[in-house]
DNA sequence: CCTGGAAAGTTGAACTCTCAGCGATTGAGG
DNA sequence: CCTCAATCGCTGAGAGTTCAACTTTCCAGG
């Protein structure tokens, strides 16, 4: 990188560390929450949302992976788990024979919807009721700042496995 | 929980959806920084953190799990790990026999010094520099509100292995 | 047509984390 | 002194992620 480190000052040493408390405070809840009501992971939980709400609720692995910000990697093994639960299938794809279509069973949907209200409710109770409507507006400011910023300057290890960056937000 | 789900509105829903891409955009990136250039986890970098600002460069396992945002277990783990690389030693607790100390070495303290610049040029370049004083100065108040909000809504599940409380932003 | 590089997806090993359970020690109450 | 619950820290198994390597297929250039 550069020879000389930009150290943080006192008050960047401060947000950053706060920052860095509040989102572990706040995912590992959701996570545990997650995992204790539903038996899932949020990764695996995102890939059934993401899924429930493609056409045909059929993605590419590809597209997958890029919408969940998930290596292909990841992905592989998460969709392999979820099919042997019996939440997705695999398809072939005819018009790219690498390519594979993953598709969300009815189970893999009715999975979803008996998790979503538990999730949803524990996101509204740790971060949204935290939060009054001028915090709610600036933190998507932020976060969009943030993910214009991350999205342009892409700096993947050199090899090609990392996740896409595709930084889907809608 | 509750009978009725509060779902998310279009706004809330956007402004969660912007701030888990952010988030994750973000942490993965660091992680891989911190990864790549000096082959250690995020979770194990704060370790020789805590470590290195104690007294003596010194903390009881409890205390450094707390401080550290790691549940007991975990720290056990990494502990082990570091323990053998040689960046931390273990001591036995002279008041409390139940008790362990750990100790940061010399070698750690030289392998933190060694990892802090890059991480902490990455923290600028990936975070600070996507924000202006305003967004930092809310993002600081934001993380505060976070903090104290789940520091106070308590629900580790039953047993008592999860992360501790002690929320230090400092 | 043939060749070589790129892309899609998978695989297995190594690693970290979680969870449940354990042994040892402490401290409060009888 | 004795009992018993709580605390401290550790351990092994199971699960998810990463990383590197691999196969198959596509496609651009000669």
């Amino acid at each position: 990188m550069t020879a000389d480190t930009r150290w943080l000052d006192n008050d960047e040493q401060a947000t950053w560390r706060a920052f860095l408390t509040a989102q572990r405070l706040l995912f590992d809840r959701l996570e545990r929450q997650l995992q204790r009501d539903a038996g899932l992971p949020h990764a695996y939980y995102e890939i059934l949302v993401r899924l429930s709400e493609a056409p045909d609720r059929t993605l590419r692995m590809s597209q997958l992976a890029d919408s969940s910000l998930s290596s292909r990697s990841r992905l592989s093994h998460a969709v392999a788990r979820l099919e042997a639960a019996g939440w997705v299938r695999r398809r072939a794809c005819a018009e790219d024979r690498r390519g594979a279509f993953a598709e969300l069973t009815p189970e893999g949907l009715a999975k979803l919807e008996e998790a979503a209200p538990g999730h949803v409710e524990a996101v509204r109770a740790d971060l949204f009721d935290a939060l009054d409507r001028d915090q709610q507006r600036v933190l998507r400011e932020i976060s969009d700042a943030l993910v214009a910023h991350l999205s342009d300057t892409a700096v993947w290890p050199a090899d090609g496995d990392g996740p896409g960056t595709r930084a889907d937000a809608g």
